[in-house]
DNA sequence: CCAAACTAACTATGCTCATAGTTAGTTTGC
DNA sequence: GCAAACTAACTATGAGCATAGTTAGTTTGG
């Protein structure tokens, strides 16, 4: 369900057509929910048939055309509603924890590779992260520029610190594995020096 | 794919039936991976197709009989083979994040009460992953004494090392959260203030 | 001027997962 | 002695999601 709230959210800056919610999917909201443009025109359907969004079609070039969808009263009413309601949480399910879990079935040298490549993959992430955040906090972010000028200016100081806030969260997750995984690497170390004492006395 | 390898991990203590495999879900493993027994059921019996394990009926009361799968070398030699394969990671679905973003759209109570939401639920987390770290460390955990009991003496040390290490990467994930959640509190309070300010004055 | 890249909007298939319900035998506690 | 709780093993349905493929018009760069 949380598609439809992430589709509305960026329906509350201006009107979009399917491909432009699915390039902010590459991007912005990507960041914290994806979504492939596969599950983005069929949920757009759903949503016109629930009254939440409406949809138009709009000349594109001589001969084209697109549909853009506009958020209705409806869809304002509903995505303020899922705001105030309590979130239902996903049970666990992290596949890097499992097979950390039970790394004394593979050898030393996988166990590393393990570690390496969430250090690698949750870095990657952060640098993203960092990178928006700044854009953020400098302005330069087209899409926050865009729904500001959307905004009533007292909302303004809210959504930008939302926003900023929000990826801090995410920044600070990454780090959090980041240094779990490193530890990791510390205690395949140790484990290592630990079997090679035991062989070799 | 994982369930596949966390019910194959598990197999490698000892033959257990679905519904053994079922309340281990419920308790060490679903702390990483959460199954239902409707999934656990069927994908037994793919796995079995598979050969990755053999089923066979044992008697259990008077009248009543139950299906107990063990592991077979192939299953064994897949699992493993998981260990050392690089994992794919999912892509990011974090609604509690989706949400933050848009906290502005919600009045500061509704905000306040998200945050607080996010630190009593990962907060109960975090105390069912002590309790199991402290069952891992003082050799009270049921399930790791009969793993060990089946288990040469000399992996002992990296079995308990990686189920410890894992429950500290958890208990890190929650303490991350909850440390987000209190300073998001502290900006609901913030944000309270200068609009009150800006309001009043 | 034309190929390549991009914009636009899908459809199809199959797995994963949540939720709920069903059937039947066994053990436990009062 | 019997009800309640537990063990055991499913089935059914529908949503969510990944992956891949299709069709067609538009813009851009050499």
């Amino acid at each position: 369900m949380s598609l439809r709230y992430a589709l509305l959210a960026l329906l509350t800056v201006e009107p979009m057509t399917g491909y432009d919610l699915h390039k902010q999917f590459e991007s912005s909201v990507g960041h914290v929910w994806h979504a492939p443009d596969s599950q983005i025109y069929p949920e757009l359907k759903r949503m016109e048939a629930a009254g939440l969004v409406e949809g138009e079609e709009v000349p594109w070039g001589p001969r084209g055309k697109k549909r853009q969808y506009h958020i209705t009263d409806t869809g304002l009413a509903d995505f303020q509603a899922w705001m105030t309601a309590p979130m239902d949480y996903a049970r666990t399910r992290d596949p890097a924890h499992l097979k950390a879990a039970y790394l004394e079935w593979a050898t030393p040298e996988a166990a590393r590779e393990h570690f390496r490549a969430h250090i690698t993959y949750h870095e990657t992430l952060r640098l993203q992260w960092v990178a928006t955040a700044d854009a953020i906090r400098t302005g330069t972010s087209t899409m926050l520029h865009r729904r500001l000028q959307n905004t009533e200016p007292e909302k303004h100081e809210a959504t930008i610190a939302f926003k900023e806030f929000t990826y801090e969260g995410l920044i600070a997750k990454a780090e959090t594995e980041i240094a779990w995984a490193r530890r990791g690497l510390e205690l395949v170390d140790r484990l290592s020096a630990s079997s090679q004492s035991t062989t070799g006395g």
